[in-house]
DNA sequence: GTCTATAGTAGGATAGAC
DNA sequence: GTCTATCCTACTATAGAC
């Protein structure tokens, strides 16, 4: 392992996989051919498979970028004060999505992939996992501070929402991907509305 | 148009479909070679491709099929007296889903290759589109007997929360799918527990 | 209508030079 | 590490016999 290299490794692993996230935005996962990824970067074939040992590895690698840091913004939220009631927490979810990946389809593509490529199912249920978890967490404190639950009542109270905080964001991105003209604000007006606090 | 043979060729298309939808549970519908749904059905590429112009035209056909009847089952409830609070409408959509296709697996990877096939995108959105008209139309008839809400009023509410139902159904398909340890019966609780009435 | 056999092609991955 | 050129597999769809 020279010392000079890793870090250009790592920066070249960024540039390639930036570049597959904008080919695969444009045509999903399987349907983006090595060649589009292969254009997309300026790099050629043999460059890229120096970094990656498979189209299969970019897809995983990508994908976990992609996912990866929606828990931070839970996380990060439950460190301030006051706590914002746990319905407004999709919204937060949903522009951090936006701003991370541009488009939510791409979420829906990942989905859809994970329930025949294993690997890739691993990365989605794994943020889906995390993700609860840091909901049930943050909706368990909110509980015990605005209301004065118990704790472990707040706990089961929490795990009963937090599912349904996730089927908010969820259910953003199918709409907004499959009907074009989905108003996404009215439905996270809806979710602040009507979901309980 | 021959007289004896329409109804074979209903026969024998339905046939194929079934095959193909058996195939695509296991793979995907892209991933799903023609090799294995001919293999699944026992018939040849020829007799196949007698019935379809291609494989596009089993995937789209296919997910008719799959997605083709769930609206039924909300207008068939809307029939009936007293009208079910709207929270209780996932159960039942998720439920004639489970019947009609045993994987709501399959509902993810449509979704997933309509983002890039236009094709099977135009099924999944007719089917939201018309699924959240009958749940607008069962919503506000809802609070109408119920609460005598007006029906202009009504119609509002019902356009609100109409979105919140079908992310109750998206939520459940997603979450099942990928997080292998879902509890679907404690999830669905949760929705008529919390989702308005 | 259905079969078998195959044409035609796209795409993932590698070899070898630099 | 990166490039060019290419191998080779796997696939969709068709041709032609029955």
């Amino acid at each position: 392992m020279p010392k000079v290299t890793e870090e250009y490794r790592v920066a070249r692993r960024d540039e390639i996989a930036e570049a597959a996230l904008r080919a695969f935005r444009r045509k999903g996962f399987q349907a983006t051919s090595m060649a589009e990824i292969i254009a997309e970067s300026g790099l050629s074939a043999g460059a890229i498979y120096g970094h990656y040992a498979s189209k299969d590895a970019i897809i995983v690698d990508v994908a976990s970028r992609v996912v990866g840091n929606r828990i931070l913004d839970v996380e990060r939220l439950a460190q301030t004060e006051p706590l914002a009631p746990p319905p407004t927490l999709p919204r937060v979810l949903v522009a951090g999505m936006l701003r991370a990946i541009g488009n939510p389809a791409i979420m829906l593509q990942l989905w859809g992939e994970g329930v025949t490529d294993p690997a890739v199912r691993t990365v989605a249920h794994d943020v889906i996992v995390r993700l609860r978890g840091a909901l049930v967490e943050y909706t368990s404190l909110w509980h015990q501070r605005t209301h004065g639950t118990p704790p472990e009542e707040a706990d089961v109270l929490a795990a009963e929402q937090a599912p349904l905080l996730i089927s908010a964001v969820q259910g953003f991105v199918v709409q907004s991907a499959i009907v074009p003209d989905f108003d996404g604000e009215a439905y996270l007006a809806s979710v602040e509305k009507y979901l309980p606090r």
